[in-house]
DNA sequence: CCTACCGATCGGTAGG
DNA sequence: CCTACCGATCGGTAGG
């Protein structure tokens, strides 16, 4: 909670006026002294600059220069630039989980049915795609092939808790014959068209991100057979 | 029809034999000496290359080495690294193009419905993602950051090409109301649920490629209304 | 297509 | 977190 509210102040007074920090202990020269916030300015930048160009083309000097340091200085706060990328991926999971949970938290009261509860998850996860300061998922999505084997294990750890919810929502939409096919391959299809909405979408044509869940919805389930029920 | 007759047949016996090539004139040691054939090497060693480990974390020595050339030859045939990249996604289009025709072709004489024709399209586009030899199109679906904006626009018009063929069937189906929501974005989610494919399917376990296409059409298509027609 | 090579850039480090 | 630096690698080229 702590923590949530610091990354929340911090992030939206940051980019209006970067020079004085009245906050803190103003010992030395008041300037400079703020630990832990320059690891977080890192992680930002990195996810902002590997999304845009890639992680092979984004050198640790860009990262640095997009901060304010120099370019040896990264490397006093992250031991490798693989490192960083993992903290970028994992760092972007646990929040899409946060969001995740939060936002079926907010859904509960009502005591929605399957169909409901899916597109809870559909328009979270085009926020998470695609709203603001959404660059951490789409560099996990696409340049976890720069990462190792183990680092890969722990991210499909987590990415096995996000889809876990998922799970028995489209479980209880097949059952219901609102969603047709091996529900496996549901799964992943309709993963994968949410997904690729990175490469497609912009925020100044286009859809809103509610019109991109309508449509999803639409797509991939179906109306209840009113026969039964 | 030369050009692609000659195409298929070194594509077939190419992996058979590498070593010695009766065909062509044996002048000088009967070795090396077949020119137009070490291009199309590279640029298959550079599309499997691309898709195995990305354009920036693939040196032109990596390619070289795979054809059996010393590190500076590739820039006899090409005149940059990126020029190698846009060789394989504009191959990979044409031919992706060429082989979409064909299935079509192959499906004319049923004289088939919309849902018959999409499925013939979903069909041939996970074989051309994932069937053997299929390194160009993901290459170019996942690389496309790497190539010039006179490049992109050059394969955009291909890709208008390919997905001009999917229109009309989609729209057939959404008239029909067998594809919900607006025909424009389900084709968006449509493709992006394919191509997503690229990051998951493992040819050893899952399904098979027919399996995936009937997965894909019970997601998107519904069954027509019995009511109507 | 090879040989020999160059300038640039990169990830990372020592030592403060 | 800066200064100064290093070894390695890379895309590309001249000249045959």
């Amino acid at each position: 909670m702590d923590q949530a509210a610091a990354r929340t102040h911090s992030a939206s007074h940051a980019p209006a006026i970067a020079a004085k920090r009245p906050r803190g202990r103003p010992r030395k020269t008041a300037d400079e002294r703020d630990d832990g916030n320059r690891r977080v300015e890192l992680v930002n930048a990195a996810a902002r600059l590997f999304r845009k160009k890639g992680f092979d083309a984004t050198s640790t000097r860009d990262i640095a220069a997009a901060v304010g340091m120099h370019s040896g200085s990264p490397f006093y706060h992250f031991k490798s630039k693989g490192a960083l990328l993992y903290a970028v991926m994992d760092e972007g999971m646990r929040s899409a989980i946060a969001r995740q949970s939060a936002a079926l938290q907010a859904a509960a009261p009502s005591a929605p049915g399957a169909a409901a509860l899916l597109r809870v998850l559909i328009r979270n996860h085009f926020d998470v795609l695609l709203g603001p300061g959404s660059d951490f998922i789409p560099v996990m999505l696409y340049e976890s092939r720069s990462i190792t084997a183990r680092q890969r294990a722990s991210l499909a750890k987590l990415q096995g808790d996000y889809e876990a919810v998922w799970e028995p929502v489209l479980k209880a939409l097949s059952q219901a014959g609102q969603i047709k096919g091996p529900v496996k391959l549901a799964r992943l299809l309709i993963f994968g068209a949410l997904n690729w909405s990175v490469q497609w979408f912009d925020a100044r044509k286009d859809a809103s991100l509610d019109d991109l869940a309508d449509a999803a919805m639409a797509l991939f389930v179906q109306a209840p057979s009113p026969a039964r029920q």
